[in-house]
DNA sequence: CTGATCGTTTAGAATGAACTAAACGTAGTG
DNA sequence: CACTACGTTTAGTTCATTCTAAACGATCAG
C-alpha cells in the first residue's frame, strides 16, 4: 500500500472520478475507467472492486455502462467464470461516441421543442393586437432555432473527423505545446 | 391563458429548463432565460415569477448566476427599484463564456492530477521489479496527458472563433441547412 | 446432486442539489 | 418617521441519483 505506483493509480483513479461527476456520470464509472485504463492485463471484476473501492454491484451496473459507451471491452476466456475488460486507449474514439450517445439526441428535441412554439408563434389564430409580439416571437424563436441548427451541423461536423484531420485542425488554429 | 402565444412561450420556457439541466444547469436557469429571451422589454423579477413558475428566492439566486455567465444584462431606471433584465441574444458569445467558465478550470485541474501521476510513476523510488509496470503507467499516462492537452487546445482554439469565422468553419465541413 | 464461485438485480440508505416559504434588510414615499 | 415595495438570504424540505448490502440465479467442479 505504501507503492508509488499503487500511489500513481490511486490519485489518477480518484482525479477520473472528479472528470466523469464533471461530466455528467457516475463517480464511479471514472474510477472505473481509470482502473481498467492502467491495468496492464485484462482486469477482472474482483480486482476492480478491490482496486476502484466499489462496491461488486456497482461495479457491475456501471461497467456495463461503460461497455455500452464503447469505453471498455470485455473479455471472456473460456473455462473461467470471470469477466474481464480492456479500456479503449483510442480517446477521440470515445469522445465521439459519447457525443452521437447524448448530445444528439438531446439536440433533436430542442429543436423539435423550439420548432413547435415557433410553428404556434406563427399560427392565423392571433389577434391583431398581438401581430407585433407575435413577430416579435417569430423573430426571438426563429434565431434560436438557427443558432441550434449551426451547433448541430457543428458538432455533426466534428464528429467527422478522424484523428488525423483533428491534428490537422488543430495545428491550424495554434498553440500547440505552449507549456512544460 | 388561452392564448396561443402564451402556449408558445409556455412551451419554450419548458424546453429551455430541459436544455439546462442538459448542460449540468440547474432547471430554473433555463426557464428564466427562457422567460427573458422572449420579453420585448426588460422584464422585472414579478413578472419573471409570474411567467417561469419559479419563486422569488430562486428567481434572485438562478438570474444572478445568468448574470454572471453573461447571459442576460441587469438594467436600472432611476426613480424605480425594481431590477429588469435582457437577454444576451448572441448565442455563440453563451457559449463561449461558458466554456471558459467551466470547462478551461476543470481542464486545468484534470491536468495536474494526471501530471501528478505521471511524475509518481517516473520516481526513483520504483523498485527493479515494478520497472515493467512502470513503464506501462509512464505510456497510458503520457498518453491521457497528451489528449487533454489536445482537447484543451481546441477549446482554446473554438474560444478564438468569431461568429463570422465560426459560420466559415461550418461551410467548411458541412450540410449547412440540409433540412426543412 | 451438492457446493462454491461468479455476475446481476433489487430494495433501502445516503448523499447532494435545488426549490419553497418566510424572515430580513433596505431604499424610497407620503 | 412609519410604511410600503422591493431584492436577498436562509433554514428546512423535497427530490432525484447513486451507492451499498444482500439476496438471487446460473454455471461449473467434484
Amino acid at each position: 500500500m505504501e507503492n508509488t505506483l499503487t500511489h500513481a493509480r490511486e490519485n489518477f483513479i480518484q482525479g477520473m472520478s472528479r472528470i466523469s461527476l464533471f461530466w455528467g456520470f457516475p463517480r464511479a464509472m471514472g474510477a472505473l475507467f481509470g482502473a481498467i485504463y492502467l491495468s496492464p492485463e485484462p482486469i477482472s471484476l474482483d480486482v476492480l472492486v478491490e482496486q476502484s473501492g466499489v462496491t461488486k454491484g456497482a461495479v457491475s451496473t456501471n461497467v456495463r455502462q461503460l461497455e455500452r459507451l464503447g469505453m471498455v471491452y470485455k473479455h471472456i476466456r473460456i473455462g473461467d467464470r470471470k469477466n474481464y475488460y480492456t479500456a479503449e486507449t483510442d480517446f477521440w474514439k470515445i469522445i465521439k461516441g459519447i457525443l452521437r450517445e447524448r448530445e444528439k439526441q438531446e439536440f433533436d428535441t430542442a429543436l423539435k421543442t423550439v420548432g413547435l412554439s415557433l410553428e404556434m408563434a406563427q399560427s392565423s389564430e392571433i389577434s391583431p393586437e398581438e401581430a407585433e409580439l407575435a413577430a416579435f416571437y417569430q423573430q426571438r424563436l426563429g434565431n434560436i432555432q438557427r443558432f441550434f441548427h449551426k451547433l448541430d451541423n457543428l458538432v455533426a461536423a466534428v464528429l467527422t473527423l478522424d484523428e488525423f484531420r483533428l491534428s490537422a485542425v488543430q495545428r491550424l488554429f495554434g498553440s500547440e505545446d505552449t507549456n512544460s
